[in-house]
DNA sequence: CACTTTATCCGAAACGTTTCGGATAGTTAA
DNA sequence: TTAACTATCCGAAACGTTTCGGATAAAGTG
């Protein structure tokens, strides 16, 4: 544990002078910094990255927010994707990233604000927040720097990145549109997400468009859940057998209106055709294999960390960026 | 940003005496003790941590060292798994988690000893290194307390977690075995991985036990890819036709088995049977489905996370933790 | 009454950095 | 020659805690 005051004593100068040598400063001689370097790597100095912050009053680490890690959340590793492209992009810039479980109900006794001070965090990322959740009041009223994964809030200190939904859930049901449906059904999520509201506005500006009619009833809420999809989907199918399309507001429900439908004897896409939307790793693999609208997660998660940053080090223009969303046709629609 | 010196000059006592109140001691008055806590409430105080670790050289964190944390590993979220365990664990016992990428070159110029000594991290988790990797020899020997996942080292501050690899593969060989086929080929991992050869010896043992000879060129390397496996299932098919059954050290590479004995016009398992380990989210999702022995990576993450605690807060009795397997029958082995 | 206890409190040092405001000596410009 | 620079260094304060070793006064003990 050799401090910098250990190599002021062997190098015979002031510790003031080692801290200066070693951070580049360029009021110190060569000789001398080529000595204390040399000192240091001698005594295999580390600095104290606890007495810097303290000093400094910031920590070089990123908080990180996320809900979504629990047992349940494994199969759609939509979130771990992120996750990896937050990593990614973090460490390239030099910082660390601290793990906060918003699931935890230990967590949650700490508002959002205390989370974040007392951990010194230089800033945060939040992912898979809903819009009730009383952090994200918190984020916007506080001045800790965040960018917000799929929810576009932006004030002074926040920012965010995300899919354009409206755009996605468009593409997704003009794609049907194309094939000749008209009977166009949905499952959205949550309506607590915001992703989901925007879905939903995709799919209604998507009919309107083409001249059909918004049918109320024909929209259904599946809860961002394969089982509870599956159940929408089957009163919906007895109910209504005039649909000829689903489009789901994610791939898990997707596969759940696919059950749904096999239960119902009805074989998809010859009879009904569905379309989710992630392009999760699943998609690929059940059969018929989901037509989907695929989003990048992982190029979300990097760039969510690469304008944090950048706001950080004051070098960011815009506080948000958009990505790009793109269809993916496998096997689940068909013309009719 | 209130501080415990604003606290005291508030209540108009010493630092000390908030510092005291606030963390319990018992020389101190219940009803200063109460002005100080609703003082401290009222001022919407939280404590730095940052000053905090400095002066009792603790932080109450736990680094978390993982490697596939990149882009390609989004298949098997065995890692993702692992995490979440970890992550609710240390939740509940009060730590928080900081994140360490050992994939990224940037990361790779500090020494493990110094990546753990800069943050001033409590003891860590590593998940995913490999044998070779020099990090796993600095582990060894330093003194900071440590919990391997997968791998068994074990030390006065260093513990681990694991399954019982050399059983669960002789399970799966096993049962092949009852299955009725002799001739079964195995594609093992990367033997730079501790599990690969602990597998490779359960497949031994079950062939020997049960008089069968174990035959080295039967045993191909698939380095625990999908791709790297289905080439080398390949020319193992064309070379020795006779083997009826493989055993895969991976369900991804038992997934490019699948794919390899489908290119030849092989169907499984009529014609082939295939086993599988880890029990992988896609196993199920696969046609035909894999069986294959199941490992519960969301305990084994929490365990390695309960151990490590454990440790460090001196109550570990012994300082490895073995989890059970499970054989999980499905499509993909018959008997002949 | 002269002590020992007990209940409360506090001052100051310590943790390992960074940084502000000089200090010193040699060099340059006028 | 003298004033102004320049290059190089340093002392000390500051960051926000914890904790050791007392200090004070009231209460108990014989």
């Amino acid at each position: 544990m050799t401090t910098i005051k250990d190599i002021s004593k062997v190098a015979g100068v002031s510790v003031t002078t080692v801290s200066r040598a070693l951070n580049g400063y360029s009021d110190v001689n060569e000789e001398t910094r080529k000595k204390i370097l040399e000192i240091a790597k001698q005594l295999n100095y580390s600095p104290n990255t606890l007495a810097r912050g303290l000093v400094m009053k910031k920590s070089q680490t990123i908080g990180l927010l996320v809900s979504g890690m629990n047992r349940e959340s494994v199969k759609d590793n939509l979130t771990f994707q992120v996750l990896c492209g937050i990593n990614e992009c973090v460490s390239v810039r030099n910082y660390d990233l601290i793990l906060f479980n918003t699931d935890s109900t230990r967590q949650r006794e700490k508002t959002y604000t205390q989370l974040c001070r007392e951990r010194k965090v230089d800033g945060v990322i939040i992912q898979g927040i809903k819009l009730d959740d009383p952090y994200l009041k918190e984020v916007m009223e506080s001045d800790i720097p965040c960018v917000l994964v799929d929810i576009p809030v932006e004030t002074n200190t926040v920012g965010y990145v995300t899919t354009d939904n409206v755009l996605g859930a468009k593409k997704a049901v003009e794609h049907l549109i194309e094939l000749g449906h008209q009977n166009i059904a949905m499952v959205n999520g949550s309506n607590q997400a915001f992703v989901s509201k925007q879905r939903l506005k995709g799919y209604e500006i998507a009919l309107k468009e083409n001249g059909i009619k918004v049918k109320r009833n024909w929209i259904v809420d599946g809860e961002f859940k394969e089982e509870m999809a599956k159940e929408v989907v089957l009163s919906l199918l007895s109910s209504t057998p005039e649909i000829t399309a689903i489009f789901c507001a994610s791939d898990l429900m997707a596969m759940g209106a696919l059950k749904a439908c096999q239960e119902q004897g009805l074989v998809v896409p010859n009879d009904i055709s569905i379309i989710g939307y992630d392009d999760i790793l699943l998609a690929s693999y059940v059969t018929p294999s989901l037509t989907t609208i695929k989003q990048d997660m992982f190029e979300m998660g990097y760039e969510a960390a690469d304008l944090l940053v950048d706001m950080l080090e004051g070098k960011a223009k815009k506080r948000h960026r958009i990505l790009e969303t793109k269809l993916v046709q496998r096997e689940s629609c068909t013309r009719i």
